[in-house]
RNA sequence: GGCGGAGUAGCUCAGCUGGUUAGAGCAGGGGAAUCAUAAUCCCAAGGUCGGGGGUUCAAGUCCCUCCUCCGCUACCA
């Protein structure tokens, strides 16, 4: 037998600087059904998600709070892990940057890139903004109030002067264009990949990689006056999760190096380009894929605390029910480019793509099933052309899904699937199994079994995107646990199944009290 | 300022290396059906493909130019 393929994929870690919003369970949701795809198409998953806790920010926020770092970050940490668990996310590991192997394992790579020659000691002195985590130039600032702000972003900087480690990135140049030429997929959406390039074609100036003037971090190894610039200490998590430092583990072998990191596009960077050159430099080879996803925004505007439009994840779910927002996040934004959310087009959504096609489609089946076939799955007599031809377009659907996923289109995916959810609802209206009923029985039996197989195969399909929807569906065909994978798209249903009463799966969405909805 | 992307039906978008009457989904219009969560199905309508110029037998699809929007990046005393 040969070794299972194997699929590590991870999320970015999010840093506890506040409690979850829209944006990070877009990102866990969208990482989670790629996982869910993976594991249902055979492969040995490994997905991580996390929380990234060092850093100035976070020791400022704490102590605004009146809590110890440690304490601060427990507390936001925990809000990710429940909201990871309100959104049905299947990571199998939840890593933290304060864990005490990931100290070890920081201080460990940080020792590669020295005995590599790629950190000296030098002085930073700029304009740094602690919301950034961050240098400006001078002429990137402005004065408003007597207090200087950064131009780029208008936070609040201040004149820091302190001795720093850099880190030689400017050596890396020619190996990191090497990297995207011979890799030209190492970087997606391909428009990211072209931003890349042509910063990296700039010239790259060497990084600074430590800081003196606050505590909360981990210690440069040898000189713990210096803790380690945030950035180094939290990519390394995602070598640190799988047992870094110790490269001979068997959990670093099986899973290292990982598949796919998916990131925000605002992170891409420094997953394109610094991580791969840290780990250039300390020998460790490269992760296959970087993918950057786009930001949600509500009816039009960007998601802020200023706005007061930031939406929580939790309550996104209480209105409209966990697999329908999942649907709908995933659907409705093409993955890769920014989206725009309203309550209007989240109703449209559930009630005409989960509600109308696919529940109704279902439900309109197997309730006449139910009443006219005696709540079993009918013996088919031989199949017609239009049998043949929805059977196929079912099969041959995961093909299709596994090229769109192939380049993380997820609402491409979702499309192909609901091609046949359009074709099978027309081939009910065309076969007419009401009519069928009293003219030829025999026919109607195998309309109906046609119709059972082909949303059975659907079920299998959606469970990536509504694993509780696609799993309801699944124990109204009496499927058995075991055969729900997409391996078992070739396995058509036994004539004879019984099958349990029907029961409505997408109930459309009517608003309790309208324009109190959560996205306005 | 530089690099890159985009401007196609009311809305969101497809349109590969130029080639018959420019496509889809949704909305809107008309009709059919009644198994179903009043869901479904069919039909028609709807676009001077951002403006202008050019190349070509032929351009949404190539070239030039202008306008608008977006991303990355750099930056003027």
């Amino acid at each position: 037998m040969t070794a299972p393929k194997t699929f590590y994929i991870t999320t970015a870690i999010s840093y506890v600087n506040g409690p979850p919003h829209l944006g990070h369970a877009y990102e866990a949701i969208s990482t989670d059904v790629i996982a869910r795809f993976k594991r249902l198409d055979g492969y040995d998953v490994h997905f991580l998600t996390g929380t990234d806790e060092h850093g100035q920010k976070v020791e400022r926020s704490a102590q605004k709070a009146g809590k110890a770092p440690k304490a601060f970050c427990d507390e936001i940490s925990g809000l990710f892990q429940q909201m990871d668990r309100d959104l049905g996310i299947s990571n199998d590991d939840f890593i933290r940057t304060t864990e005490p192997k990931h100290y070890r394992s920081s201080q460990a790579i940080w020792r590669k890139l020295e005995a590599n020659g790629d950190i000296y000691l030098g002085k930073y002195a700029g304009w740094y903004s602690v919301r950034d985590e961050a240098f400006y130039g001078e002429d990137e600032t402005e004065i408003r109030d007597g207090r200087r702000f950064a131009r780029p972003t208008g936070t609040e900087v201040d004149w820091v002067e302190e001795p720093s480690y850099f880190f030689r990135l400017s050596a890396y140049q020619d190996k990191l264009l090497a990297l995207y030429e011979s890799q030209p997929d190492f970087v997606s959406p391909p428009h990211r990949r072209n931003e890349i390039v042509s910063f990296v074609r700039q010239g790259l100036a060497d990084l600074s990689i430590s800081r003196t003037s606050f505590k909360w971090g981990v210690p440069v190894p040898g000189d713990e006056k210096h803790i380690m610039y945030v950035w180094l200490d939290a990519l390394t998590n995602y070598i640190t999760a799988v047992g870094y430092p110790d490269v001979e583990s068997p959990a670093f072998r099986k899973w290292w190096p990982a598949d796919v990191h998916i990131i925000g596009k605002d992170i891409v960077r420094f997953h394109t380009v610094y991580w791969p050159a840290f780990l250039m430099s300390a020998g460790v080879p490269l992760p296959k894929r970087v993918f950057g996803h786009g930001f949600l925004n509500i009816k039009g505007q960007k998601m802020s605390k200023s706005v007061g439009n930031v939406l929580a994840p939790a309550e996104m779910k209480a209105e409209f029910g966990l697999d329908p927002m999942r649907y709908f996040l995933m659907r409705e934004v093409p993955y890769g480019s920014d989206g725009d959310i309203s309550t209007d087009v989240i109703v449209h959504r559930i009630n005409g793509d989960l509600a109308n096609d696919l529940g109704n489609l279902a439900q309109r089946v197997l309730s006449f099933v139910a009443k006219n076939a005696g709540s079993a799955v009918p013996q088919p007599g031989p199949f017609t052309a239009d049998d043949e031809a929805l059977l196929a377009a079912a099969r041959g659907a995961l093909p299709a899904i596994r090229a769109e996923m192939e380049d993380f289109a997820i609402h491409r995916m979702l499309e192909a699937i609901w091609r046949v959810v359009a074709e099978a609802n027309r081939y009910v209206d065309k076969q007419a199994p009401w009519t069928l009923r009293k003219t030829d029985p025999a026919r109607m039996a195998t309309v109906l079994y046609v119709c059972i197989e082909v949303i059975r195969q659907l079920a299998i399909y959606i469970q990536p995107v509504m694993p509780g929807s696609g799993a309801k569906l699944l124990d109204q065909l009496a499927a058995p646990a075991d055969v729900r994978a997409f391996a078992d798209i070739a396995t058509p249903i036994a004539a004879g199944t019984k099958l349990p009463p029907p029961q409505a799966v997408f109930p459309r969405y009517v608003a309790a009290d309208p324009g109190a909805a959560a996205a306005g």
